[in-house]
DNA sequence: CATCTCCATACAGATTTCTGTATGAGCGAA
DNA sequence: TTCGCTCATACAGAAATCTGTATGGAGATG
């Protein structure tokens, strides 16, 4: 089993209760803790260089802003900031977030080994996951598996996110128009714009502009 | 201090945290939990009918659904039906809840004697909410006693709240003046309702409905 | 090559949104 | 009582949204 890990999560008692599961549950005898992005990384890079390296990093994806300016805001740069000095470490991601496009996002793009929901079978599901993670699988979360959602379905490309994005700002339809051809983003018709949007409204059911932000606002795609 | 308490937290990790800071650093020795509002209410209930009450419930605000239905599903719920049996018993919320106007509410109209924001500072801030609360306090959380925030002196009435939720739901202002005259809620000229609508474009600097959709989504009011 | 379909755009019209002005009712203060 | 104020409504016009139809090009298929 894992001898050595580091947990980054800003929320105190989520990190006291991780901890805990990890040390009485699975026997990890060394781990470390850390509430701030920047502190984690510097504590795995000090490891790095004494040649005494973490072996698991288990991280949240959002970490609250406070009065300590940070470098590294999210879970997702540590993750890329620490692959970078040692590529082969593993990694948890640990946290609320239940998109399923979100989560495999993950796995895809940061080949991350392993995610757990926060929520009520946190316990079972992380002790899962670490030891699936220590024999080498990829740990993909029981609700994502289970849930072939059909909200799933509907695949939203870039133009569709910048559409959805500058709505949900106030933005018109001129304006974005304009905003396309500033950014050189290619099909920027107004009315291939208002094609894209209708198609949008036919996609997740919305009757109209506010309705469709509604909607993604509560799906949490923006 | 307190020698039995009852810990109302769906979620498992912050479950375990928060009986570990009761014990280890308040050295409360008689800590039950749940993670269903029903089973809290039941054994809120056995506890009473034997005559070995709890002094102290701490609970979240939401708890997820699962394949179990649940009588209760809310931690205000749970407030009321514990209050309804002993209605000197101190309440503490625990949860990730950082809007001003909730939080007061939740003080103003269910008499919560403590509240505790998820975050960096919880076991800190947990500690000295429940001896606060011990000495007969009632004791806001610091967020909000620093933060005199701009969003907060946004005053929303009822008529607010209905425009903002026909709105994202798709709702025209035509639709929204029949549905007004067929609740019988009395400002229901469509001219007045533009009126309402463009002084919360005001209030939260939005520049169309979308815009003040996604704000006000973003905010957490809907 | 002819045809079919999809993509990108243009245009047009009905509807809705947004903003401004006007009017009267109710209410408190001078 | 009369002034000043806010609330509630009506109306009106410019701008934006939503929807449908039309056109041309690019690529696939037979």
């Amino acid at each position: 089993m894992f001898t050595k890990v580091l947990v980054a999560e800003d929320y105190e008692i989520a990190n006291q209760g991780i901890i805990k599961v990890l040390n009485e549950h699975i026997g990890i005898p060394c781990i470390e803790e850390s509430k701030y992005c920047d502190d984690a990384y510097l504590k795995f890079r000090k490891a790095f260089n004494d040649q005494n390296t973490f072996q698991l990093l288990i991280t949240d994806l959002s970490f609250r802003e406070d009065h300590n300016i940070q470098t590294i805001t999210s879970g997702e740069a540590l993750i890329k900031n620490v692959r970078s000095i040692q590529t082969d470490i593993k990694v948890i991601v640990y946290s609320q977030e239940d998109r399923p496009d979100k989560i495999n996002m993950l796995f895809e793009k940061l080949n991350i080994n392993g995610y757990v929901c926060k929520g009520q079978h946190a316990i079972r599901e992380l002790i899962e996951c670490v030891q699936g993670v220590y024999e080498g699988k990829t740990v993909h979360p029981p609700e994502l598996t289970n849930n072939p959602e059909a909200s799933m379905m509907i695949q939203l490309d870039e133009l569709d996110m910048i559409l959805l994005e500058e709505l949900s700002q106030g933005a018109t339809k001129k304006e974005i128009r304009v905003k396309l051809k500033d950014l050189q983003i290619s099909p920027n018709g107004e009315s291939y714009i208002d094609k894209r949007v209708s198609k949008l409204f036919d996609d997740f059911k919305a009757r109209n502009t506010p309705h469709l932000i509604a909607i993604v606002k509560d799906l949490g795609l923006l």
